[in-house]
RNA sequence: GGCCCCGUAGCUCAGUGGAUAGAGCGACGGACUUCGAAUCCGUGUGCGCAGGUUCGAUUCCUGCCGGGGCCGCCA
């Protein structure tokens, strides 16, 4: 929370001898914050609501910046703040500059996402793109929380699909037809045209693809790499041989059953993924990770205990294991709905998106919608509707800002004093910035980066409000309102870039 | 059969154990001699159904209805 509100919040704590929450009523009637805390408390207290609520809020109209407090409804307690806590709250931001709603005190961690890791099969997928968009966009919450963090894709650069692609590659080259379950795509009669493996290219493909998308990956793992680390990871594991294939004793550790790791010599004595997957946690966990994040599609459901299961089978805490399941995207094409399949063909790709909408827009339709929904992607409307995205209008809120702040010249006064009267848009849109720590803090726990783009249409909202109804340069808060805007900049900036999307000064 | 996700405005979607549930698109009407009109101001309908927990439930729990997904020595 702001350090302002934060101030506030403590000493109210400290007249009730319990935790207070400041909460921002939708009603202004309600206060500029209000607390819940008496209602909270009165039955362990053995009090009333209101009782309790009355008597905080005598000690709360002492408080520094409060101009004066309410009790309602069942036991409320709003606050109405002066223009003096206005102004400390402003200065707070201009002076963290880019760390404003930076986590301070949070247990911090080496973190690892593991994202998108599609097949290197064919090109991304809009999927992808929504595995890209969230697993970054979480990364860089994380990152600004102060963890450390590396991106990985993790390649399936082995086994039978690989091998399917390959011979599908390979038909195509001799004008023949892919085999049983191969890949029907236009893009392999693309990759055809060319000699050697199709695998490296289109794996080439894909980190341009991602980089493209300003997806940093940092470090990509290799499925043929893991599974060389299997016989020795092997002998320490509870295993036995059924119907020639070698089963781990999975269930044991509360698995639904035990799991093949390397399929019988009928079936080509090749180690399965699961196997894979145990070696690439081991090897996770030996590089010293404290929290392994998989962003995985909903149709993975199946494997999240997996991976529990797997940490406790390497003999570590599943705990450090976290897996994150996003909905599909379903394309809709004249009114009817199907799945994705790369290998029927029936896909929107990546860069066909973003080709069409836009970077900025891309990024921000992918990253915008919760991860427990299902996207339905019209391409067609998308098109129509991609200059209406509401990307625009927050980086349009960022260049008029740019705009003012450059025509005013000079520095911003970081403790520039606030008027006596503060105007209603004034306070709406400091309320705003204020509420900022908070919003990152829950987009970052909940795992929700999707609170930032809802935040930043708010709050380029209220800035476009406060621009049209009062003047900043040539009034007699200009240098408040200055600071103003420039705190809205940041923020606005801040909330672009956790998203990865651009902050442009014109545009 | 077992398991996961969803059901909020005409459409696409946010949202939360609290006081009158939001945005965009679509529709209609206003506002540029003044810091950028990609903007602002105004006009409407809604938490699938039924119980339960709670001072308070759209939010948590159970059941039902409807939609999507996963349950292979596929990945």
């Amino acid at each position: 929370m702001s350090l302002a509100l934060e101030r506030l919040a403590g000493e109210l704590a400290g007249v009730v001898g319990a935790a207070v929450e400041l909460e921002r009523p939708s009603d202004p009637k309600h206060g500029d914050f209000a607390t819940n805390v008496a209602l909270r408390l009165a039955p362990e207290r053995r009090t009333s609501p209101r009782e309790l609520a009355e008597e905080l809020r005598q000690a709360a109209e002492q408080i520094n910046g409060v101009e004066r407090a309410e009790v309602a409804g069942p036991g409320f307690l709003n606050l109405f703040l002066d223009a003096g806590w206005y102004g400390e709250a402003l200065a707070e931001m201009l002076a963290a500059e880019g760390r404003y709603g930076a986590a301070s005190s949070q247990h911090l961690e080496r973190i690892q996402v593991e994202l998108v890791s599609a097949n290197p099969t064919g090109p991304l997928t809009v999927g992808s793109g929504r595995n890209a968009a969230y697993g970054d966009s979480l990364a860089r919450l994380l990152t600004f929380g102060g963890n450390e963090v590396e991106r990985e894709y993790y390649v399936n650069d082995h086994g039978t699909q690989i091998d399917l692609f390959r011979a599908s590659v390979e038909a195509r080259r001799h004008g023949e037809e892919p085999p049983e379950g191969g890949y029907l795509g236009d893009y392999v009669f693309e990759i055809a045209k060319s000699q050697g493996d199709p695998v490296p290219s289109m794996i080439k493909s894909i980190g341009q693809t991602l980089e493209h998308f300003r997806v940093q990956i940092d470090n990509w793992a290799y499925q043929s790499e893991m599974e060389k680390r299997l016989p020795a990871l092997l002998e320490k594991l509870d295993t036995y041989t059924s119907e020639g294939a070698l089963f781990v004793r999975s269930s044991a550790l509360d698995d639904e059953k035990d799991r093949v790791l390397v399929r019988s010599p009928e079936r080509g004595g090749n180690p399965t993924y699961e196997a894979a997957d145990l070696a690439y946690l081991a090897d996770k966990l030996e590089r010293g990770f404290e929290r392994a994040i998989y962003v995985l599609g909903a149709d993975h459901h199946g494997v999240r205990e997996w991976f529990r299961v797997a940490a406790r089978l390497l003999g570590d805490d599943p705990g450090k294991v976290e897996v994150i399941l996003y909905q599909l995207v379903h394309i809709v094409e004249g009114g009817r709905t199907k799945k994705m399949s790369k290998r029927r063909g029936d896909v929107v790709l990546l860069d066909e998106l973003i080709e069409l909408v836009g970077l900025d827009a891309a990024r921000w339709y992918l990253v915008s919608r919760g991860p427990d929904q299902t996207i339905e992607l019209d391409v067609e409307l998308a098109a129509e509707h991609s200059q209406k995205n509401p990307v625009y209008y927050v980086q349009y809120a960022h260049a008029r800002i740019s705009s003012i702040l450059a025509k005013a010249g000079g520095t911003i006064e970081a403790d520039a004093e606030p008027p006596q009267e503060l105007s209603e848009e004034e306070k709406g849109l400091l309320k705003r910035l204020v509420e900022f720590p908070n919003v990152v803090r829950e987009a970052t726990e909940r795992r929700s980066p999707q609170a930032i783009p809802t935040y930043a249409i708010r709050l380029a909202d209220d800035f476009h409000r406060f621009y049209h109804h009062r003047r900043v340069i040539g009034s007699r808060a200009q240098s408040f309102r200055l600071g103003i805007c420039q705190a809205t900049r940041a923020v606005i900036a801040r909330c672009l870039d956790l998203i990865g999307v651009e902050a442009p000064e014109t545009m």
